[in-house]
DNA sequence: TTGAAAGCGCTAACAT
DNA sequence: ATGTTAGCGCTTTCAA
């Protein structure tokens, strides 16, 4: 492939002309830079951009990592990343930990070996250890919608009132007149709860209605479509089904629904379903899907800007934690009185 | 950030004992070995792949051009690729043309600007022209999937046998009794058929069976979820609708589901629905959807392996098209006979 | 077993 | 307006 110096000896003059030349910078006469750019076009000159990023000692890329590509809530934000990066004259890598931390500390390392000029990380499979050595390291990590138990997040970090998001879900569904509300929560039995928050906030609620929590009524997925089902089959096998589930995310959500539907229930008339996330899938399911909205574009605009001043070096503020907004559609509907015919 | 010359000055040795060291290539004394080990831990030292890759000319990154990372059969694709690719050591950029063929050549010309070694191109955003280009600089570009009506793909392309996959659609429905059968296909009125063979192995079947294409039962899509759902609602509001929907992806057959939802039909009993790819949504739709299957994995490794092959300059042997496997769910069943119950 | 030196393709300060 | 030169961090002959 061609370099500057092809360049150069083709039209008679040094690598220094014809790098002012393609860059634009310099002063150069008019007919020199018309006959460099004739051999460079002709050539098939292409920017050798590995040379240029070591010298510049920046790279023009940032790394994505987030727990699975195939989530699609993930593939939304990982679209917009790339969007955006790319208008500012990035490129992505986006990299998947698959919620093992091992590995997302050997992508962290590999991304750092890479030279990315940042990172944005969503939680799953970032342990904050491994955070806390890329720091050490001088690189900028900016970290989203962190919803560990521990809040320190050593990172910026950009936040979600996911507290507030797990309250509006159990809100709706109290209003509705639901009182029986099966839980299907991302996390393991005695151990980590991954959607910590949303949980919380939602217990809470049903709390101060008076509705504790009965332990049959909460199941554990790991935010998978088929972790959402085989959890809902589990609430509807119950000898009193609930009325209603809450999944903290909507992939467990469309799971339920499938479960839901395998059991010959009709929705919303027999069973009210919400998720979380949004996703685009969301208002196509059948029901379409009552959720909880996180604005992705909004995310990773603030994600961006705060990178962005990081990398020029400039002081960043943190924007304020975004709200969560109940998108209220036809998969949530009141209880059928007990009787009501079939 | 520690170079080797930073370990070197500190072990009191040259940046090549260093280099030798790190790669584990030369012959190195245990203690000067263990002493530059050292310190490359204490300084934090990390490999600048930059550099690495400016003098070998190789960076061990590849990438893939899709259309969309939010349609979930790319999504899939590009975490199966990821996840091969970075086990061959290679990291991969992802890349989304957004179906705009001035974007694509503008993505691959970066690719190409940032030395990846290989590009795997999905169709949609690439055009012909752009695809030569690529050769002409000695690019490696393996094309995946290809439906183009011009069937000539230049570079080595792994084929899918797209067009028995629309046939055995095609004879699912007649078997199953439909002979009034709508079609959402992406592609523009008049314009270019992005799902050319999909389409055209559906229509034979039909034309054998002795069915013509009604004009009102062909509508045209994107592969959106909304323009699936849009699609299906002219089709169910036609004088006499279909007994059968076939979208040619699945995205668009979701969105043909909630369509039917919304008109308060009840799937497999008053419509049949298939669709194309086999998403990992696919078995948790309401009903779970029939669809024909592309064997992602299969995909992907053949894509890879002629990838590979072409990055040592090894001869390549292309694989034969893979097969299309028909995914029969609940989404389909016999039609209701006229006038049964309501 | 180790070091000296050249070079990958480019940029940029400093000449001329 | 153009050329000289040094160097980004690393690998790799070739010598010692």
């Amino acid at each position: 492939m061609a370099t500057i110096y092809d360049i150069a000896k083709a039209a008679g003059v040094t690598a220094t002309t014809v790098s002012y030349v393609l860059s634009g910078k310099g002063s150069i006469s008019a007919a020199t830079r018309e006959r460099v750019l004739q051999y460079a076009q002709e050539l098939g000159y292409r920017p050798n951009l590995i040379a240029r990023s070591l010298i510049k000692q920046e790279t023009h890329t940032i790394g994505l990592v987030i727990p699975h590509i195939t989530n699609p809530f993930y593939a939304e934000i990982a679209e917009i990343l790339e969007r955006r990066a790319y208008a500012a004259g990035f490129r992505t890598f986006i990299t998947n930990t698959y919620e093992d931390e091992r590995f997302g500390k050997e992508l962290l390392d590999d991304l750092a070996s890479r030279r990315v000029d940042g990172i944005i990380a969503l939680p799953g499979g970032i342990a904050l250890q491994a955070l806390e050595s890329m720091n050490a390291s001088g690189l900028l990590v900016v970290c989203c919608l962190w919803e560990e138990e521990e809040k320190q997040t050593i990172s910026p970090s950009i936040e979600f009132d996911f507290l507030t998001g797990g309250q509006l879900v159990a809100r709706h569904l109290l209003e509705s007149g639901h009182r029986r509300i099966g839980l299907i929560v991302d996390g393991i039995p005695d151990g980590r709860v991954d959607h910590h928050l949303r949980f919380s906030g939602c217990l809470q609620v049903l709390a101060e209605a008076g509705i504790p929590l009965e332990p049959d009524l909460l199941q554990w997925g790991d935010s998978s479509l088929q972790s959402g089902k085989l959890a809902a089959e589990r609430l509807l096998a119950l000898p009193e089904p609930p009325t209603a589930i809450f999944a903290t995310n909507d992939q467990m959500a469309i799971g339920a629904i499938n479960a839901a539907w395998q059991c010959g229930l009709a929705l919303p008339r027999d069973l009210s379903v919400v998720g979380f996330d949004d996703i685009l899938m969301a208002p196509f399911t059948a029901p379409p899907l009552t959720t909880i909205s996180i604005d992705k574009d909004a995310l990773i605009s603030s994600a961006m800007s705060v990178l962005m001043s990081m990398i020029e070096g400039k002081p960043v503020t943190l924007p304020a934690p975004l709200a969560p907004n109940l998108m209220v559609r036809e998969s949530t509907a009141p209880p059928r009185a007990r009787g009501d015919g079939p």
